[in-house]
DNA sequence: GTCTATAATCAGATAGAC
DNA sequence: GTCTATCTGATTATAGAC
């Protein structure tokens, strides 16, 4: 009350905003070394040593930047029980993964260069949130298993081959569009995407595609 | 003859080849911006500003590095024509993809970096040998499906899937070993993670696992 | 041919003016 | 609360001694 009314909290919450925006498209480009602080401020149109006013240092930015994304991740999978249809709800996660991929690779990305250098930062995360969700999620679908709803499978590497197939067309789209000599993605190529990876996944376990 | 004996040459020769070796390390663990020369020379166990004896910059080291990794890339679906078994082709290629992401994961996460950051590096490579060969095995796979040898799929996302689905475990291996509580890879998950790969891919296309 | 000393640049971070 | 000027250290690269 004392210190700050609420024009300049909101001004203070758009920079920092504008920072964590700014700073995402960098480090995902670019990696947490290959990002620079003051690339960073001029994204952001923020004067160069002032990002270290919002936020203590570079490494709590890329935290900040971590923590967003993570929020938003796991998403697509919840509120499934074992009496939902396996088929319908493999097929619609794999369809909203997949258009997350080519619609924000960024986050993907920049995930990605976070495990590859061995997640020294999403270390707890991976702990602490990610584990339970794949033991919860693992759980379920050995319960499709055990009713014969599914073929039997490892659910970890069910979910990890669901992950790999659909990240792949964000973390590796340089790779994909150079090699089909495109710019970019096509509306097309979701649709088209999604019915190859489903085809493989579900077909996998022996599921057919819905409708 | 007259600057250099054979010695010498191979002297020569063989510091590169630490070189290489200590930079495709640290490049695939920080990337290409996190490595510092400094830290290549001492993981190499040469003088510091030594490395640029051997190399003109950091940017001939890391494609040195680059080209290596490369050169070794696209075997194990060589010398397949349409007359072969498609589920022994595709199975012998995804279990020697796996066994390599579990043996050797840096030459895979390096790639990834690469790839990540827009392939600056790899630009070339990926339009003059990796599109070419894409092509070729395409059109293998199109021979297989006219021929009624398995199920109709775009053979391009085929390519990808397998691509994704076994270089995940060497590009996220810091997530597979943290979600299972494990330190490294047991000389069983190659065996297991190949089985569930297999399953997913092979039974995809209407394919049974061979043997 | 090999290595040491050093230059030139740029990074992240801080102190203090407004 | 916001921003300017500056510091310290690390980086790549070079010049030149051995």
């Amino acid at each position: 009350m004392t210190t700050t009314d609420n024009t300049k909290q909101s001004n203070r919450d758009k920079k920092q905003q504008q920072l964590l925006d700014a700073a995402e498209k960098l480090f995902s480009q670019t990696g947490y070394d290959g990002a620079s602080m003051s690339m960073i401020a001029k994204e952001a149109s923020v004067p160069k040593a002032n990002v270290l006013y919002y936020f203590k240092n570079k490494d709590s930015l890329y935290e900040a930047v971590l923590d967003r994304i993570v929020a938003q991740w796991n998403l697509g999978l919840e509120n499934i029980t074992p009496d939902d249809d396996p088929a319908v709800v493999l097929y619609n996660y794999i369809k909203s993964k997949i258009k997350l991929a080519i619609e924000q690779p960024m986050q993907s990305r920049l995930f990605a260069s976070e495990i590859i250098r061995g997640a020294p930062y999403l270390q707890g995360y991976l702990r602490n949130s990610a584990r339970p969700w794949i033991r919860e999620k693992s759980a379920l679908f050995q319960a499709w298993i055990d009713a014969g709803k599914m073929n039997a499978i490892d659910p970890q590497h069910l979910l990890f081959a669901i992950w790999s197939t659909t990240q792949y067309y964000a973390d590796f789209e340089a790779e994909v569009l150079l090699v089909q000599n495109k710019l970019e993605y096509e509306n097309s190529d979701v649709e088209k995407i999604t019915q190859s990876i489903a085809q493989l996944i579900l077909t996998g376990v022996g599921l057919a595609i819905p409708e």
